[in-house]
DNA sequence: AGGGCACCTCGGGCGC
DNA sequence: TGCGCCCGAGGTGCCC
């Protein structure tokens, strides 16, 4: 599920629900989830009395700064936040609570497990795994045409699978990749290092406009996303490709094609997207 | 370096 | 129409 923009959206309104809060205690029913330090039991003790201060993002990760701390949280496929009064019944699939001294609680919630949380000393985080080997921020101003070609250009792969690895370009996923590919004109199986100038000039545009528009609809709610106050996103009402295998191309009207690439879903239009130059 | 699979659960689609 | 099974799902990390 969350790619840049629903991690960006969910990262706002988490500002809003917990900043300035101060934790009681953490439960944690899923040890799984608790990466770092190795017990859980440590992680619960760590987090008890800090004060979150704010929350940052990094790629798909959220940064929550607590005072002395940093607590550092992916959601991979399908996890989600929310804030609860204490006496609100606990859905199912909540595997961590933070409690909060005003009787409020933030639950992590996620059907499928994937997601982890590490915790680390202010700094140390991005030092170290699962931080410290992230590449570029494409809504930064170190994101441009020129440090995306040096990065890629030589490369001798498919130019979806680069995209998707998060050491180049932090924030795409499946569905952005797609809608940016398309965008771009370019399809997803070329080589990257066929790809002309001015096509490395339209994918920077592409991947930038489709994130910044992409946030601006607070995400896209394809299957289970909701933002931090349990609102859907609305870019799934946008998608020019994702999704729509079988159905006319919105741009040129030819079919809009979906083959697996690396065992992903992708989807593209021939005809906009040729495999030639 | 690049490809394949594993980690989980749920829901949709298909076949009987 | 109803049930059960199989497959796929937006991400990453580890294996070879």
């Amino acid at each position: 599920m969350p790619e840049l923009p629903e991690v960006e959206t969910v990262r706002r309104t988490l500002i809003e629900l917990v900043a300035g809060k101060t934790i009681d205690h953490v439960t944690v029913t899923l040890p799984r989830i608790i990466q770092r330090p190795t017990e859980p039991e440590w992680f619960a003790a760590d987090l008890a009395g800090k004060t979150v201060q704010t929350v940052e993002r990094r790629g798909k990760f959220l940064r929550l700064l607590m005072d002395d701390l940093v607590l550092v949280s992916h959601l991979r496929m399908e996890g989600r936040y929310g804030v609860y009064q204490q006496d609100e019944p606990v859905q199912k699939h909540t595997h961590v609570i933070f409690h909060f001294t005003d009787g409020t609680e933030l639950r992590y919630q996620d059907v499928r497990q994937f997601g982890t949380m590490h915790l680390f000393k202010p700094g140390d985080d991005l030092q170290s795994p699962p931080l410290n080997k992230l590449g570029i921020e494409p809504l930064s101003e170190t994101f441009t045409e020129q440090s995306l070609s040096n990065i890629l250009s030589k490369r001798t792969s498919k130019v979806k699978p680069l995209l998707l690895n998060q050491a180049y370009v932090v924030g795409l996923g499946n569905i952005y990749v797609d809608e940016a590919l398309f965008a771009a004109g370019i399809h997803p199986e070329r080589t990257a290092n066929t790809l002309l100038p001015e096509e490395w000039s339209r994918l920077h545009k592409a991947i930038a406009d489709t994130l910044r528009s992409a946030v601006e609809a607070g995400g896209s709610s394809i299957k289970s996303y909701v933002n931090g106050q349990g609102e859907m996103g609305m870019f799934q009402h946008q998608l020019a490709v994702y999704g729509r295998a079988n159905k006319p191309c919105a741009r040129c009207g030819g079919n809009v094609e979906k083959k697996v690439v690396l065992g992903r879903g992708t989807h593209y239009c021939l005809q906009c997207q040729p495999l030639e130059a």
